[in-house]
DNA sequence: CGGTAGGTTGACAATGGTCAAGCTCGGTGG
DNA sequence: CCACCGAGCTTGACCATTGTCAACCTACCG
């Protein structure tokens, strides 16, 4: 595979934040005083820019490991989550025992608002690397400049869902994928990582689950866009090499 | 925009709700003193009790026919919609032209939500019937005890998109159409109407979009259904038989 | 009473799922 | 250091579900 072997850097350490993008990483962004990872402080985004330190400096952290979950669906709803660095899947469960992925999560983004409506979780969030939360107890919910700024994070989640349900509503599965992929690459590149070079945190069951695909189907359809030399795939490694050709399969048609 | 007695405030006339069960309605609900449709007033719904009626009265009320939209996509958000009565359906939409209906909403409901993140609404919003939706001007979002409120109101809502995603990402056909009927079902109960007979008022391709199905395959289930004895179904009249049946169908392998 | 939007039904095709076999890589223990 | 093991991934063959296209029907509205 024509792919340039990253260092692979497994740190259970605290101190750095986990590579992203293996290796490829612009540091330009400036960083939160509290928090250390590139220019996604989850605190500062939360509450305004005078309390933001304060707030920072007041948050509990809490460690989560791969494969541990930060809450359960059905737990009583206690308290949101920053997220400060790793990374996340929330997965529902039908009564049968079907499940499956509704979200990945990322650092900066918030967890467990779920909870809010009925006091309770409604679905099971996962580490899928070894990750580090800020706790905002309920209480907190009573505030009224984190009460702002929620506002705004939810409301922007109910957006993402939108986006979701037209992707399984109305996508092909090629097109699934490729927007997915663009997805990521954009949070990423928000976060100061590379756009276009990135380690895929899931396994494609997971991937599958999230875009109402069979694995095989994600499995081929990575071989596709590999043969199409839209991407560079090893693993999960993932190179995007034609991100405008991965556009275009976005749209209808090109599926 | 100011809600202080604007001249054309709707008061809250004598005129009945419109039928939405051909007529047969359970009226034993007790019914809000400002709000004349049976035991969901948004503004009751909205406000601690004790402000209801205040409340009530302080809002500016709007008409929209059927057909008519409420907001679109791209407009500026100036304010969130309390259904007062009628039924509306939201609908986002591709570059490409592809659009998908994600929502059906009804009385007590709350629209408008999408707009608080990005300061201009992401889904188009129509009647489906003559409705009546009640104000909430933007500047309200200050007011602490509408935000309590509102909290849940969108907690809720997120809780609801992921049903909304299981459905269209783990389901069958057969299954994504009875659980959206038992949906329907309930949320009528819960409005006071009857539980097993209703009036559809969207059309089969509505009912697609929203269940990512093509209307075709929507037509044959019902009839399906019909002839199984589950629904007693005649244009857009439903009469549910055997509620145990559908929710039978409900569940994986039963498609 | 005719036009039109919406609904039904059938024939066929395509997309994607299922099953099965085999591969790769990283971890573990001899 | 190597052999083995298992989770995760890939690929192929086949099949089921659902979409598409087309024809026709029906109810409603002027």
């Amino acid at each position: 595979m024509a792919f340039a072997a990253p260092s692979r850097i497994r740190r259970h350490t605290t101190d750095p934040p986990p590579d992203v993008a293996s290796g490829i990483i612009s540091r330009s962004m400036k960083r939160c005083a509290a928090c250390d990872h590139p220019g996604f402080c989850p605190t500062g985004k939360l509450v305004a820019p005078e309390t933001a330190l304060a707030s920072a400096l007041a948050c509990t952290l809490k460690r989560v490991r791969r494969t541990e979950s930060l809450y359960r669906a059905g737990a009583s709803f206690d308290s949101l989550y920053a997220i400060r660095s790793g990374f996340f899947k929330s997965t529902v469960a039908l009564e049968d025992g079907r499940d499956q992925v509704i979200a990945f999560h990322m650092a900066g983004e918030v967890l467990g608002m779920d909870g809010i409506g009925t006091d309770s979780y409604t679905a099971d969030t996962t580490a899928l690397e070894d990750s580090e939360v800020c706790i905002i107890p309920r209480a907190r919910l009573n505030d009224p400049v984190l009460q702002r700024e929620l506002f705004k994070v939810m409301s922007r989640e109910l957006v993402r869902d939108q986006g979701v349900m037209l992707l399984l509503g109305s996508m092909g599965s090629a097109e699934r994928l490729a927007t997915f992929l663009l997805n990521l690459s954009q949070r990423f590149v928000a976060r100061g990582y590379s756009s276009q070079e990135f380690h895929l945190r899931m396994t494609r069951e997971e991937i599958g689950s999230y875009l109402g695909l069979s694995l095989e189907t994600v499995s081929r359809l990575f071989s596709r866009f590999h043969g199409e030399g839209l991407v560079c795939v090893a693993q999960k490694h993932i190179r995007i090499q034609d991100i405008d050709g991965l556009r275009a399969v976005t749209t209808a048609a090109n599926g």
